[in-house]
DNA sequence: GGTCGCTTGTGAAAGGCTTCACAAGGCCAA
DNA sequence: TTGGCCTTGTGAAGCCTTTCACAAGCGACC
């Protein structure tokens, strides 16, 4: 998929072909079947330009003077990100947070299927929960090898978040969604990206303080 | 706080402030005193260079030789990201994640009160949610204004998070933090920051993926 | 007071990302 | 076939962010 073997592509980048992606599956639900790079920036937040250049650090997938093809598009950039596959996802914190994300549909419709969750609360485990079967915090390991699961989301308290990431981790999965809101430590080959809400918040307190109304962003 | 009026902060400098902050009110708790940019970078997953370019952008706030006191720099980007005081936020969508959010004490710990919450079922409202009076969706705009509300979240399904962008922004509120799979378009003078939690999972499909599974261990 | 070890603040360099600008190519109508 | 219009793909330029490297400042101890 990628044409020439190992060109860094940066995490801004990334993220880009994820909203690319986004937009294209709600382009083929409208069942539109091209799509300019002007079109897409427009649905995406950003710069013909800067579509134009992300997708062309991977190959040539469009036609000039016509544009992308919205289906072959859409698949391309499913096979760049990963997502020609399922993902197998732990969910480690059944509370608040957790029991939403056990009933998020929109993870298995885009790829990620939670196949165990654990808590460490005895009331919880044993049950069923959106299909979802609920085991004790101390089975991770053993449930995460067998089961061959390859992703974690953390939604425990703040506390169990860097010992939940140690186990993840030693069990085998190669990256962490984390929705506690502290810096946990892996090992170099393990992944993090860490989802926290207040954090979110702050960072537009700061935009509505320091107040120039500006430019909006692209 | 901004010693030179109107020098064009990055935001990602922002957001690593704000992990400066969560990271320091931990040190607070902890009773630290000191802390040097090193260890804070180490907490924060970046580099020394990187934290002190930071806050040079604002001023001089440690002492060489010694480092920063952490009381002293919390309050300092308390000041800098505009969390000095309290601000109101409207919960918009109180399903599966907007139940969560309300019941999430990190946000009012972290400055943030949600004020009002709105849902278009009316089986849910008039009801009191962990102490927030759940409003129906028509009320909207008149809730906001009334209660000054300068901050929206949206928790609806992706099919009604731009109209209820819409008027948020017309309502007044002067960024919007947006839970909806979808991008949405506001005017200038608004900000919005979408949170895609299967969005995120892409990127570590990527990781995982281009998987050159680092040479990791020294 | 003087020396030593440590850390900040900051210009300058390096590196990376985004924007620009345009040649090349596709489509269509005449 | 030709001309007009449109859009891609991409080197190069521009801009921004991160990293480097070091003078200067602080505290401690002799
Ligand atoms: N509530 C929200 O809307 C929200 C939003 C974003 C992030 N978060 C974060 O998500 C995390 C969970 O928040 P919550 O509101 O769902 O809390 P919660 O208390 O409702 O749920 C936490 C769950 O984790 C379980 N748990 C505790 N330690 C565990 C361990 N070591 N192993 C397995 N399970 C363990 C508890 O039994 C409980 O069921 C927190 O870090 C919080 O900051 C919450
Ligand atoms: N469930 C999760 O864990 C999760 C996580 C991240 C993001 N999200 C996103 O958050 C949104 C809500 O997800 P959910 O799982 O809570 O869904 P949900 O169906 O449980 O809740 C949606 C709520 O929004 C209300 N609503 C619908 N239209 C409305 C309108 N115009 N005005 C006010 N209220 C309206 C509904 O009555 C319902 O109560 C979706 O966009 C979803 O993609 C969900």
């Amino acid at each position: 998929m990628s044409p020439s073997g190992q060109r860094r592509i940066s995490e801004s980048t990334v993220r880009r072909l994820s909203v690319y992606l986004r937009f294209l599956r709600e382009l083929t639900r409208q069942g539109r079947e091209l799509v300019s790079s002007r079109q897409l920036a427009r649905g995406c937040g950003t710069t013909p330009a800067q579509v134009r250049k992300d997708l062309s650090l991977f190959g040539s997938f469009g036609k000039r003077g016509r544009g992308y093809t919205v289906d072959e598009l859409r698949r391309t950039l499913e096979g760049i990100l990963g997502l020609g596959r399922r993902w197998r996802v732990a969910l480690v914190g059944v509370g608040k947070i957790g029991s939403a994300l056990l009933g998020y549909q929109d993870l298995a419709r885009r790829g990620f299927d939670i196949a165990a969750a654990f808590d460490s609360d005895p009331a919880k485990t044993g049950q069923v929960v959106s299909g979802v079967r609920l085991y004790s915090a101390e089975r991770l390991t053993e449930v995460v090898r067998m089961q061959h699961i390859e992703l974690g989301i953390i939604a425990t308290p703040p506390e169990s978040a860097q010992a939940v990431a140690d186990e993840l981790a030693g069990a085998g999965v190669g990256a962490i969604l984390n929705f506690a809101p502290v810096e946990i430590d892996v090992p170099d080959n393990v992944t993090v990206r860490t989802m926290d809400v207040a954090l979110e918040l702050e960072g537009l307190s700061f935009v509505l303080t320091s107040g120039d109304r500006m430019p909006s962003r692209k």
